[in-house]
DNA sequence: GCACACATGTAACAGGTTACATGATTTT
DNA sequence: AAAATCATGTAACCTGTTACATGTGTGC
């Protein structure tokens, strides 16, 4: 699907942040970066295994502190040199949104289709839900200005959802007057 | 890539407004609603067999009007049936919109990074533009009010989409400023 | 003892993109 | 005559999802 193959500039990027494992990089995705980007743990684990197979990272596999055998993954000069390579170009074009709702409503040709409403009722739920859990969030992760400071381009993105959101729940608020 | 797979039911959508050929259904995506949902011909054919092999459409292939040899497709019991129970259903689900300046964004961790401006730039160039085409989509299919009520779900989707993007445009204007 | 989180992988399959292929008709 | 558009397909390849698979450590 994504046309464009992000999700080893998604690894480097983390990667160069701090070595980490597998798993740890899993866990990103369920957390921070999850807010904006998801894939499955195997894909992850496949993927690294390229990204050591191209040079761009390495591993080392051992017992930290005596408990399970980890692998842990750091960046190299030829991983840093294309993740770099990558933030310094513009070649960004802009997909298309894919949203069923949006599909739905685009075959519901008259605005007195009794299904609309139902299906109005339905997103406004979960778009407001989606709305209050960034909200959530913003205030978790950012509520002083050194934190946003400190991590400035997240706050940014948080912030960006939220509006993207409030701007969907508007939207839809006045499409059900 | 789309976890659900919705390409079918957009098929069964634009058949069951009108018959179509395969070669119709990919101008619809380039047009209409190329704006919101991208497929490639290649894909269209093959789903084309797919949903005939499950008898939701059905094929007549034949020279109309003494010109180049045609199939046209139209939609059968079966295939409105699906057509309408995905319509009835709520099942949507939220997706993560994957927007490859926001994931560099995410790896900028300072606003003092001498990228963030050229990059903001850029998409500052590409949201604009982007919304001065939808703003002329807008005014070439709904100046006035009959086009919106005769296609009312499409008049929504164009809406959202000029406010989303208008959003997009505002928030890059305060990142730059 | 059991459930849950930690930790790492493989295999099968489906969906989508790119490239290959061919040929007719219409427009410049 | 050449180029663009109409019209339909196949094949190779890649990404991503789902399911299968295994084993350890920790908290209740």
């Amino acid at each position: 699907m994504a046309q464009k193959n992000l999700l080893p500039m998604i690894l480097l990027g983390l990667i160069n942040i701090e070595k980490k494992t597998g798993y740890d990089l899993k866990k990103d995705f369920e957390t921070e970066i999850g807010e904006f980007w998801s894939v499955k743990h195997s894909q992850i684990y496949l993927e690294l295994k390229r990204l050591e197979g191209n040079g761009e990272i390495k591993s080392t596999t051992g017992f930290y502190g005596n408990k399970i055998e980890k692998t842990y993954y750091e960046i190299t000069k030829k991983g840093k040199e294309r993740l770099d390579s990558w933030l310094d170009s513009y070649s960004d074009i802009l997909s298309v949104n894919k949203d069923e709702f949006v599909l739905k409503l685009y075959f519901i040709k008259s605005r007195k289709d009794p299904r609309l409403q139902d299906l109005l009722q339905e997103q406004y739920r979960q778009r407001k839900q989606k709305l209050e859990h960034l909200l959530d969030r913003k205030e978790l992760l950012f509520s002083t200005k050194k934190e946003r400071d400190d991590n400035y381009g997240h706050y940014l993105i948080l912030d960006h959802a939220i509006r993207r959101e409030r701007e969907y729940v508007n939207w839809l608020e006045e499409m059900m007057k």
